[in-house]
DNA sequence: ATATACATACCATACGGTCGGTATGCGTCA
DNA sequence: TGACGCATACCGACCGTATGGTATGTATAT
């Protein structure tokens, strides 16, 4: 006597309850308590399937770190592609509306709101390089989108100074990301919107912008 | 036939050749593997010792974790005490110096240069909280000795902005921890190095220096 | 003599992974 | 239209090994 789930029609074979189930529940155990002390047996129970369920889907864990990372890349990409922050006609309007907008998301426990490939790259870097691959293209894929807004707001305004939007994308996350990581240290999530605060203020200083001149 | 160690002697009992022996493994092999991919049986190979050397020297593993943690923070504690940064009588050149430095010192390979503490308390910040306060006292230990020059410089630059001098050398912290997460991310150190600019570039702002002019 | 600092054998459990089996979706062809 | 067959999706028992931890024995320092 089975207990049936509902099932995936051919059309969409990816769209198996079990897959997401797993991989949410990744998502979510990996956050709070990191890819190597989750067992196989915790996510399978967390997205209540059995472990032939796991198999079935997943080659193997390190092939669940590798999905759950592109799961974690597609379901954040839509997130902040929906975020209102992209509103405003001035683009580097939209870059402090960025950091702002990752400023009102810091709420609630530091599992809930920090980065899933930060946390899974930190300890898999060097151990399994595909899924450290698979964590790149979420971060670097999601600094790309915000590269775009600086480099044009850089135009707009003519800076000319000695900095490249894509670098300036890269240490908006590594603000993001070592924030996460100090407010962990701290156990106190306002260390993470401490430093974005900062990164507010230099971002107004590369664009001369003193006040709230940005604004549209 | 005992192959036999030197011994500690009873005036200083943490000398145990062993006890450092297994902190240096576990400060290399958790930065390069994570704290929950590290086992006990890893440390004992590399340190060249048994079990019973590591369970008569720490209780458990986590208490080893909390050990390792403490270890890092007396051992990074000294190295920057002796760096030549403090050189400069203008705190300012000073802090400016600091990041240098920092910069300086991101050579080699990732695990080489790379947080230990802010390794581990990302991974158990939510399952081990002992530890996690032992990172956090490294950490904020550290910050705390660059706050004090950034207070000197905000007072002797008269400086009155809306930002405190801790606040900073947690931002400081962040970029560093920051700069690492994503240098792993992007299998990149310089990615690492990169963020240290633009937090130069910004502390300079901060104090209303443009070019060099905070040397001694 | 006693405490320390190990060594070694051992243990129960947890781990990632395998395997044979079963229920269901779906295209095919009479 | 419906019986058939195959692919997909999943179940759950099982396996070999690795894991953190323990118990006991022994050499050394004081």
């Amino acid at each position: 006597m089975y207990i049936v789930m509902p099932r995936p029609t051919r059309q969409s074979p990816e769209r198996g309850s079990a897959r997401i189930r797993l991989l949410e529940s990744a998502r979510d155990i990996i956050r709070e308590k990191g890819f190597a002390a989750t067992s196989v047996d915790d996510l399978c129970k967390a997205a209540e399937v059995t472990k032939g369920a796991f198999f079935h889907n997943f080659g193997s864990k390190d092939a669940l770190g590798v999905a759950v990372a592109e799961f974690w890349s597609e379901t954040t990409s839509a997130f902040f592609a929906d975020a209102p922050y992209h509103t405003p006609d001035d683009p580097l309007a939209r870059v402090l509306a960025y950091v702002a907008f990752r400023k009102a998301i810091i709420t609630g426990e530091l599992k809930e709101f920090t980065c899933l490939a930060g946390t899974m790259v930190q300890e898999v870097f060097e151990t399994a390089p595909d899924i450290r691959d698979a964590c790149g293209r979420s971060i670097f894929g999601h600094t790309a989108t915000l590269e775009n807004d600086i480099e044009m707001a850089r135009r707009e305004r003519g800076i000319t100074a000695d900095w490249t939007a894509k670098s300036l994308a890269h240490h908006t996350q590594a603000v993001l990301q070592g924030g996460f990581v100090v407010a962990k240290a701290g156990n106190d999530p306002a260390l993470a919107r401490e430093s974005l605060d900062h990164l507010e203020r230099y971002i107004r200083h590369l664009f001369n912008v003193t006040e709230d001149d940005a604004h549209d």
